[in-house]
DNA sequence: AGCAAAATTGAACGACTGCTCAAGTACGGG
DNA sequence: CCCGTACTTGAGCAGTCGTTCAATTTTGCT
């Protein structure tokens, strides 16, 4: 080899993650990501192969770090209860000032992909399914640990966080209503989970 | 006045929004809409005004079709609850056949529109507002009836309902898990709404 | 029947799309 | 220090986008 002063990869898809989570694969023109990550095309094209491509690094960018705020949350807390409420504020409430959508980007190309980008459709769904399992994989804990009923189900727990952390997130997007949707996580965390009561 | 033979708008209506449903706003062409319509371009700029005016119809309809259902559930229960869960197994467990996306035609727009379409994002958080305020006039006859207890809050849990089936329609497209939406569905008049109990 | 007005048509416009590739640049090894 | 090779550049391709408009067809009224 020769030459090997190349691009900061890691910076690179923050910055694609950034654009792409905010306008959407369709919305997001290869001229925009071109001046975003501050690449020329074929530069992009022999790193990513093509927009496809380098969306499809970014699926993965993006559910890596959520899955790592995840921990962060849960290591932060003492009760697995508490480290989930802590994820879901945090998602819900607080990043939302910098965070390009308040939408799940898993959940906004869920709803944009089609049949013709098959693959990225694919990987999306698989991405999702992750998240379930690791919601899972969570609550299977917290029963083991005493933190829960034995009776609760963890496969149905972790559905049911999956479906009202996106439910929720595309109510923020709806209606921008914060203190609502403080409300409506509380609800969540004492009608569901109902600790050791 | 000299010349009427015109199409029928209703019929246009629908089958735009049955294209603009299933493929999304930006990933539907002019080209597209001209096939499944069966207009031509300027026929369809005297009509509509632009993508953006045809999509704006398109809304409305949407969201008056799902009113409509609505009403129709209610109306074929005696009990509120009972109307609720008919409507949500409706749109999520039977017409999914020739539904053109498991998700709500609202959802998706709220998820891919910017600030670029700023009247038509506006227009959908509108219709997304109605809906909600459809499901609280519900919940409050149903207080006023004394099926629900009276501390029960209309308003929250209007956004309760809206939050879930937004949720529900999401986790039925990332997993086609038509069994476990089921239970989802169960559990959510179960725990929410405890009715009579 | 014939006319004026409304509705329809389809070719075409400029802008933009994802992507390619010949030319140019910058670096590590000898 | 210079060569060879990996990397970068940006003009440009073929195709598609939303939209327009002169020409044509279709209609209701007289």
């Amino acid at each position: 080899m020769a030459n090997t002063a190349k691009f900061d990869r890691r910076e690179v898809l923050e910055k694609a993650t950034r654009l792409f989570w905010q306008k959407g694969f369709h919305a997001t023109s290869t001229r925009d990501l071109q001046q975003a990550i501050d690449m020329r095309p074929g530069s992009i094209y022999a790193a990513f192969g093509s927009k496809s491509g380098l969306f499809r690094e970014v699926l993965h960018f993006y559910a890596d770090d959520m899955a790592r705020r995840l921990q962060g949350c849960m290591d932060g807390e003492d009760a697995t209860i508490d480290g989930l409420r802590a994820f879901f504020r945090q998602i819900l409430l607080q990043g939302g000032d910098n965070a390009p959508s308040e939408l799940c980007l898993l959940a906004k190309s869920l709803s944009e992909l089609e049949k013709d980008e098959a693959e990225l459709l694919q990987e999306t769904r698989t991405l999702l399914a992750a998240t379930e399992e690791n919601f899972r994989r969570h609550v299977e804990r917290a029963v083991a640990a005493g933190e829960l009923s034995e009776q609760a189900s963890p496969a149905l727990l972790a559905r049911q966080l999956q479906v009202e952390l996106i439910g929720l997130r595309s109510y923020l997007r709806a209606t921008g209503d914060r203190e609502a949707v403080g409300e409506l996580v509380d609800n969540l965390f004492c009608g569901l989970l109902p600790a050791g009561r």
